[in-house]
DNA sequence: TCATTATGTTGCATTAATGCTACATAGCAT
DNA sequence: ATGCTATGTAGCATTAATGCAACATAATGA
């Protein structure tokens, strides 16, 4: 949020879209927005609005908790 | 989003705050946001960045999908 | 070699989300 | 009657999220 710079979203987009083989493009389509927009989120260049975690975690048959976190994600799962 | 303005998102947010005695202000406090926000949340003029549905779901104690979805609630839980 | 695909980078425009201030109302307690 | 608390409404300012276009690069395959 614009008011709370200092809390990042962690997100596994990435380690998730490409253990289903799909491409940003592909998963963009899937979720409805344009596929640099799934660029800059696996970058963590900015978190997502609710309604776009809660269609991609849809897109990659995941909960929205296993797919973000206010908090880093450990390694390897 | 901007870009989908037909699809809302639907929420529990004051079903789970009341059930927990709090107040708008006092859920306000907890996910650091002003708490005329939170009364925009629960009447769903609009929906919260993801950062926002993370820190008020830890503050109810809830599952980010037990509060918040792209479908309609169904009665009572 | 050439084309295609996937990804990264930059830049610009639009808009929703949020903060904040002020005011109104209703309920409740004193 | 008065004050306090909770809530609703309206308006304005700021900024992040998103779309989109253009270009670069690397990998792959024909």
């Amino acid at each position: 949020m614009s008011r709370n710079p200092e809390e990042p979203v962690y997100n596994r987009i990435e380690e998730a879209r490409t253990a289903l083989g799909l491409s940003r493009q592909d998963l963009a389509d899937k979720a409805g927005v344009h596929y640099q927009t799934i660029g800059y989120l696996e970058r963590e260049e900015y978190s997502p609005s609710l309604v776009l975690a809660l269609r991609i975690a849809k897109s990659l048959n995941q909960e929205v908790s296993e797919l973000f976190s206010l908090n880093p994600f450990k390694k390897g799962k």
